[in-house]
DNA sequence: TGTTTCATGTAAGACGTTACATGATTGG
DNA sequence: CCAATCATGTAACGTCTTACATGAAACA
C-alpha cells in the first residue's frame, strides 16, 4: 500500500491537485514507484474519504487542490519511521538469467550485452537528469531526489558491469568447451 | 506476465509437479521473481489449458507431473529472445527516501543505518548461500544461479556502500546547519 | 496412531494497467 | 476557432496476496 504513502508525502511537501500530483510522479517518482492516472485519482479519493486528506479549494475545472489533514501526517510519519520497507524485488531482466541454459552461447551473449548497453543507457539518462536544468523545486525536496538519483546512477553502473562480467564469463565456458576454429 | 515463462523456464530444464515448482520458487527464484501457491497452481492450470504444458503423469497424491509441449518451447524462447525485459522497479525502501525532509536529521540518519545493515545482512545470507552446500543440482542450471547470485551480492553490496555514503551527506549537512554544542 | 510432509484446489479482496469517456480553459 | 493542455472519473481486466479447505502418503 506504499501509493497511499507516496502521495501523502508529496502532499506533505506542498498543496496540489490530482493532475499536479500526476505530473509529480511522472517526473520525480516515475523510476521509483510509477502509477497511473486512474490510480491516483482513485487513491487519492479514498484518503479523502478516510480523512487523511482534505479538498482544500477548488480551482477553474473543477480541479481540487488537496491537502494533508493531521491524521494523514501522522500516517506518514509511522510509515516512515515504524514500519519495515517491503522489498519486492521482481526482476524480468534477472529472470531471463536463470535460463540462459536454454540458449546458445552466441544467443545468450547477446542478452547479455543488450543488457548492458540498456543499463548504460539509462545510467547516461538519469546523468543528463543529474546534470540538466531540471533542478528548481524547493530545496529540501531536491536534496533528497540528489540522493535517490545517486543509488540510479550506482544501481545501473553495477547493473552494466556485471553484465559485462556476466557475459565475458560465459564467453570464457564457452571456449572452454567449443574452442573456435583456429586455436594457438 | 513473467510467471508464465518462469514455469516454462522450470519445467524447460525438468519435469516437475506443481508442488515441485513450487519448491524451486522459494529456493532458487525467491528473490528474483517470488510466486505463492495458489499463483502457481492457477498458472499451471491455464498453461495446460493453453497447450504450453502437458500432464505428462499422475503420481501417488493427485500428484501431476508437468512437461513442456513444443509450443510452450516456442513461447519460452520467443519470450528470451525477442521480448524486450519489462523494468518495473518500485522500491518501497527507497520511496521514503524521498520524504526524508519530514524527518529530523536523527531520524533520517536511523532510517538510513537500517537500511545499511538489512543490506549487509541480505548480503551476508547471500554469500552463505553462494559458500554453503546446496549446490546439487544439474550443473548447467546451477552456473545460471551463481550468475544472479552474483548480481544479489553486488547489488546488496552497491546497497550498503550507498546507504552509509547518504548518511554521511546528510550527517555533513546537518552538522552545517546546526554545529554540534562544543564546536571547535 | 498421530504428526509431518506432500499435494492440489478455490475464493475474496487488494493492487495495477489499459482504455474509454467527458468537459473546461488557455493560447495561438 | 481550433488544438493543446488541464482536469477528473469509471469500467474491464489481469495479477498477486491471504486465507480457507481438503485429503493422501510417509514416518516415527
Amino acid at each position: 500500500m506504499s501509493l497511499r504513502h507516496a502521495l501523502l508525502g508529496l502532499l506533505a511537501n506542498r498543496t496540489a491537485s490530482g493532475y499536479h500530483l500526476l505530473k509529480l510522479f511522472e517526473r520525480s517518482l516515475a523510476n521509483v514507484w510509477p502509477a497511473s492516472q486512474s490510480q491516483v485519482y482513485g487513491e487519492l479519493t479514498r484518503l479523502a474519504d478516510a480523512g487523511l486528506l482534505e479538498v482544500a479549494a477548488r480551482g477553474p475545472r473543477g480541479r481540487k487542490d488537496y491537502t494533508i489533514t493531521e491524521t494523514g501526517h501522522a500516517e506518514l510519519l509511522h510509515w516512515l519511521t515504524e514500519t519495515p520497507p517491503a522489498l519486492s524485488h521482481r526482476n524480468d531482466a534477472l529472470l531471463r538469467m536463470f535460463f540462459l541454459n536454454l540458449l546458445t552461447p552466441d544467443q545468450s551473449l547477446a542478452l547479455l550485452h543488450r543488457h548492458a548497453s540498456q543499463a548504460a543507457g539509462h545510467h547516461a539518462e538519469l546523468r543528463r537528469l543529474r546534470d540538466g536544468d531540471d533542478w528548481h523545486e524547493s530545496g529540501k525536496l531536491t536534496a533528497n531526489g540528489r540522493l535517490v538519483l545517486e543509488y540510479g546512477l550506482r544501481l545501473t553502473a553495477m547493473q552494466e558491469h556485471w553484465a559485462r562480467w556476466a557475459a565475458a564469463t560465459i564467453a570464457t565456458e564457452a571456449a572452454s568447451i567449443a574452442p573456435p576454429a583456429a586455436p594457438a
